[in-house]
DNA sequence: TCTAGCTTTCCTGATT
DNA sequence: CAATCAGGAAAGCTAG
């Protein structure tokens, strides 16, 4: 039963949400623009100024959509590719008028996470760090049954980043998009070993913090809907990419982890440490160049 | 409590 | 000269 979990948040939450819900705009019929519509952005300020969760949904500019978007993926360890942000090129207000059939249409079974989401913040106006903090601590404290943990991961539900190795974000959105393939899966792919055998898996490796640098990285590359001009493949099939805002970007990664002191130079030793662990290989004599090692997964084009 | 993994922080020196 | 790179050393944080 897929909206189990997020049924038992607002069940905790104490509020029976009246869900009034207007469909009367269609996000479908709307043509993105994202390309040329969308704000510059100057991260100092689009990124930290007036956040989103101080604001009423109903109020939100695009930017904050787009960012409370990021959001989500951020606290479900979600892949950019589950979030097909140029869906979402539209306003707060139009965005509290999505029904749930709006958003599953637009983000497939990700469209369920943001619905309930998107309701939860319509009924409580706003919300900062502490109720996500909190929402995510009433998942974890319900799902104490390690084998429904598993299987409500697998339906690509909130979750607290406990399996994050077992089903690697792009795994995650590979096997939840070919489910219903798996079986024709050969028998020694990962994707297949993972839904066979997810709490048996021996390669599960410590990620205290949820996403790694280089997973951060690799999904703005990825996803050009994040990306306002902080990075760009300069060889895409090669894996080769450049920081055009360092700064910028480490501001970002520090936001992410919560570090307001990030800077490109602490960001880029850690950088540096994947070279030894063969995530990144070095690019000599090029600033601000890096590639990814044949250790580094998902950023390919075949791959996803 | 200990440990491992992954940064984060600070540093010196080299290079662009 | 500033920005970046390289990498050593140690500390911090978190989950197992």
């Amino acid at each position: 039963m897929q909206i189990q979990p997020c049924i038992q948040i607002m069940i905790l939450e104490g509020n029976s949400i009246a869900m009034n819900i207007n469909s009367n705009s269609n996000p479908l019929n709307h043509q993105p623009s994202w390309t040329h519509g969308y704000p510059t952005c100057d991260v100092s300020t689009s990124f930290f100024g007036n956040q989103w969760h101080e604001v009423h949904p109903q109020f939100w500019t695009k930017l904050q959509v787009w960012e409370w978007l990021q959001h989500l993926l951020d606290t479900n360890q979600l892949d950019g590719n589950c979030i097909p942000f140029q869906e979402f090129d539209i306003t707060g207000e139009r965005l509290c008028g999505m029904t749930l059939q709006d958003f599953t249409h637009a983000a497939g079974t990700t469209g369920q996470i943001l619905y309930n989401n998107i309701q939860i913040l319509k009924w409580h106006g706003q919300y900062g760090s502490e109720m996500l903090q909190s929402l995510n601590l009433v998942v974890k404290t319900e799902q104490t049954d390690p084998s429904s943990m598993t299987s409500w991961k697998e339906e690509n539900f909130l979750y607290d980043g406990t399996y994050d190795d077992m089903f690697d974000s792009k795994t995650f959105c590979r096997s939840q998009i070919s489910t219903a393939s798996a079986e024709h899966l050969p028998a020694d792919s990962d994707v297949k070993k993972q839904q066979d055998h997810p709490q048996k898996s021996g390669n599960k490796k410590h990620n205290p913090r949820g996403t790694h640098l280089w997973e951060f990285i690799r999904d703005i590359l990825l996803n050009p809907e994040r990306n306002p001009g902080l990075i760009k493949w300069e060889d895409r099939s090669e894996g080769i990419f450049r920081f055009l805002k360092s700064e910028a970007v480490a501001q970002l990664w520090g936001k992410k982890k919560n570090n307001s002191s990030m800077t490109y130079e602490k960001l880029s030793r850690a950088m540096r440490y994947y070279y030894k662990r063969e995530i990144l290989e070095r690019v000599d004599g090029r600033r601000l160049v890096y590639k990814f090692g044949k250790n580094a997964r998902g950023w390919k084009e075949n791959e996803s």
